[in-house]
DNA sequence: TTAAATGTGTTGTATAAACGACAAATCCAA
DNA sequence: TTGGATTTGTCGTTTATACAACACATTTAA
């Protein structure tokens, strides 16, 4: 997929400087993490952080997507169709991984984390109805796309306020026939009679 | 100690290296290693292996050196006199040490070993007579060394072909008044009564 | 035996990382 | 508020590593 292959000095600091800040996520708050004790951890120079990263913020934008992706297994996704067992497992993702992260404490940082999870998820499910050749055109995909990312995201707004006694695939299942009879018209006329 | 800092990229990289090469040697035997297979474990480049070894037997004598002090803990008897104590605990590290590498097979590289355990055994032995003041000139004192070492080695090959049935403290300690009074003599006087 | 394949050790060049220094920003206690 | 201390982001220079290419040695198979 990536043709360029990337210099392994790259993927070792990279690795060195996410796995150093996942660390001291699992000590402090995100908060009172510097960059200095990021590369410290990492035993790496602090001006090779910024060869890498903009700045701490870029990092936790980068370390969560990873996360995240691992979280959802994307690759996993490329080659289904979007159904009812995808949404509930990519809903069980969400949710395990915000919960991985409250025990981590990034108080103040809720707002930034929301907008990494709502991209992935874009992301995700634009390719998905790419794959599923739809019909209408890019725009109105991309579109269903943000709507379901946001609307999935919600949903594990509610499930977290509301419902953590209740299993979060439990949670979800009743709304999805309503959002995939939704999605397949227009495409393979598979609606569900 | 070492007044010179070296760099952390040159610490990192041996550290990939060795590790490397001692896990590739807990798969395979030492002859059907190349500095390919240890490049590619280690992801680094060929050439970078180069920089650090003369060659694969200059690593093999490097990690085993490093093996064999880490056992010895070279820095605590820096401080301490050659007692019968000492002696006996670099005994056993050198006994622990062969029977740990013998699960590894490394057949046909024992004289390789051999040495690399006689010359770590010999600096140490000459830094604690050094320590001692003895008053021998210092060329004296390094032959002293040498024996010793040669002695505590073939000891340990005595041992392990005869009587590793016996535990290495008890196979040791009824020789070693005999080396320890010799020793004593001319040096501080404190020959046992 | 030869020929192909694989491994070894070296070299030149490009680039990532180390390092020290710096001004500016931020924090924190007096 | 002030002033010292820490952190941030950047820069120029030096050094270690990546990479491709090379001749040569060793192994393997035909």
């Amino acid at each position: 997929m990536t043709g360029s292959k990337t210099d392994p000095r790259v993927l070792r600091t990279r690795k060195l400087i996410m796995d150093s800040f996942i660390e001291l996520s699992s000590e402090k708050e995100f908060k009172d993490i510097t960059v200095k004790d990021i590369t410290a951890e990492a035993m790496i120079n602090r001006a090779t952080f910024y060869y890498h990263f903009e700045d701490i913020y870029d990092l936790l934008d980068k370390a969560l997507s990873e996360v995240l992706l691992i979280n959802l297994d994307c690759n996993h996704y490329q080659n289904i169709e979007l159904n009812e067992e995808m949404l509930v497992n990519i809903f069980k993702a969400v949710t395990n991984f915000q919960m991985s992260l409250s025990n981590r404490c990034h108080r103040g940082y809720e707002d930034t984390i929301a907008r990494i999870i709502r991209e992935q998820l874009e992301i995700i499910f634009y390719k998905v109805l790419l794959k599923q050749g739809l019909t209408g055109d890019m725009q109105a995909l991309k579109i269903t796309a943000v709507m379901l990312s946001w609307g999935l995201y919600g949903a594990s707004v509610e499930w977290r306020r509301n419902s953590v006694g209740v299993k979060p695939e439990e949670f979800i299942k009743p709304a999805i026939p309503y959002i995939i009879s939704r999605i397949d018209v227009g495409s393979t006329n598979e609606t569900k009679e």
